[in-house]
DNA sequence: CATGAATGAGTTTTCATTCAT
DNA sequence: TATGAATGAAAACTCATTCAT
């Protein structure tokens, strides 16, 4: 696998590994988001990463090991930036408006993630390790914002329904706009407008 | 094709082809929302409906035209719901929420809309009709929902993205919620609040 | 099957059938000629002949019975002609010369003749028929064209090979040459002179 | 590709592959030959051939390929016995008489060449590679046999048919008689005496 | 370890033929 | 008899995965 916990002291042959299966991850994400999964064959990876077909699997076990772990990693990444959020206090609104925040510009500046997660998601009903990938991370954030959810309302056992409201609204914005070539360029101001306009609120 | 146009008078045998033509939609539509396009097999489909395997492509000169077809169908069904809308004047607000959860209710009640949309729009890229469906659907949506956009303050030239908001946001998320088993029965009051709170409105 | 005896009374009905069979073999041969034999579809030949695929069915058992018959017309239209040239007295070298510019001159007009009958050809081992028919057919020539082989020192046990020689040089010609433009307007005078050519005859 | 340049240093593997390769074409062409090129499955070949037959698309993108490849190699080893013809000086009789010869002891040595051929050749109308083979083999025939054809008074624009006529009498000969069991054994004598019968030559 | 040739299961699609109407 | 919908056998081709070198 290539999640290795020592930072330091390797071979330098080991290092040309890890540089290979890091080249790996992200062609394969590149490439994935782009052409679909399916439609992304693993000699097409192992080429952009100037591998041989054979390589890829003694990096991985197989095409949906890399497909599970690159959906690891970003729900990861998403994750550390959502932890970040926690560390300055803040009330309750600002809290959940931070989260949805961090998700929309994650995804906005990220539209190769938008695009492999959307797939990814499709196949959750077929790889058990995909879809438990995404239950912990929306049980993680449910348990994040449950508080501030229920201080304003919102009842503490449909924290869950909440947290996938974050994440679905701004990951379907960009996985469904991508491709019509809208979303990209959205302007912060109208960014923090979109829910306001949608709920009927005050607009300013 | 299986366009719907006079319930008139059918032969028999016409009346029979016709069912055979709708169970093929109904049975495609259900099992590529639940397993997964690509991994449904034609013959999935056609044994589904009773048939052999060489008799759906006397209906449909292919699988990807099937995918388009139940698109098109769907898209078709939403834009139906979303003309009603209009019929009953109201104010910009009213306007955006209403069309809004004409989506909303629309994919909570057939999760496999949002299943099988979610996927399809996977294929965008790849197939031009597919993709033509969803621009065209967002265009109609825009230019619907464009005068209240603007009369809120929203760009008229941004019309677009409001659009793709409204559709994103609930598809978004049933198609993430239904495998992790949730959205089906979030009650109508949450609903309501969802983006209050996402956006910090007055949330009571 | 088509060939039946009596040229007259047939009812209005049975001449609509006879018809129908006729216009089956026309656009057949035509179609095969021109598409191949295994790239045109029986439902190609009955389109062409204003029928349905069905009714193909119901005139011959299966398309190689088709493939057959038009062998056996095209073989017997052969036949015809080459016993008309033993009506007029010949020497040896004129009759030999006169089989072989009937056969030429048949393939030269009927271009779909040498192009159907040069892909029939390729099913004479998968198909017993083909080949009985192509066997009598040379088999019947060897007969006509032994004595006056013999005559100018053809062995009379190598007759068949001669009749060949006849047959092949002329269908050969005209099929080969036919995709590449050449053939359909040789003048009658370098057609007579080929042989000689070829030969090292006198070549006036 | 097969191109069979340096015997050189190949690999034990890439030796293995290269004889892999040669045993797809022997095989495909006697295959192919007997059973008809449609007829003949790519299962069929790879597994004469000892091979899976996946193994078949790593070595031709394609049957079709194949075909092409197996028409190239066979004109192109005529076209080689016809230069090997223009090396020694013959006067014009003597040279249209060598090289028809050439064709002849060729497709009479390699019945499947002839079978090959003869079938390749019905497809040179769907398939543009093989078209182009087989015209460039006849225009270099033609520019190879025009002056001693014109020296015995056949037209130099014409020199096209006089070519296709040499490959086609010897070609249809072969390919016409195979199946009937015509052809393989017939003695030199005869074979000289053929052209000459036919042309009403002295027949001595 | 890296390589890339070999493998063969799996899928779409075609089309001759059957048969109920 | 004519029709055309249904059938299902067959074939080409793809590609993840294995494994000898």
């Amino acid at each position: 696998m290539l999640t290795s916990g020592q930072p330091a002291n390797l071979s330098p042959r080991g290092r040309k590994r890890k540089e290979a299966g890091q080249r790996l991850c992200q062609k394969g994400l590149r490439l994935m988001a782009e052409k679909g999964i399916d439609a992304c064959r693993v000699e097409d990876i192992t080429l952009a990463a100037g591998l041989a077909k054979g390589t890829f699997f003694t990096h991985f076990p197989g095409k949906d090991a890399l497909v599970a772990f690159l959906c690891g990693q970003l729900l990861n990444d998403l994750a550390g930036r959502v932890r970040q959020v926690g560390l300055s206090p803040l009330d309750a609104r600002s809290l959940l408006a931070a989260v949805w925040a961090v998700h929309w510009r994650f995804f906005q500046l990220n539209p190769q993630a938008a695009g492999f997660l959307g797939q990814a998601w499709a196949r959750a009903s077929a790889n058990q390790e995909i879809k438990a990938l995404w239950d912990d991370y929306v049980d993680m954030l449910a348990q994040w914002i449950a508080p501030a959810g229920e201080h304003l309302g919102w009842p503490g056992e449909r924290a869950k329904e909440l947290a996938l409201w974050l994440v679905s609204s701004s990951l379907g914005f960009f996985w469904l706009g991508r491709p019509l070539g809208l979303g990209g360029d959205v302007p912060p101001e109208l960014i923090e407008r979109l829910g306001r306009v949608l709920a009927g609120g005050p607009g300013k």
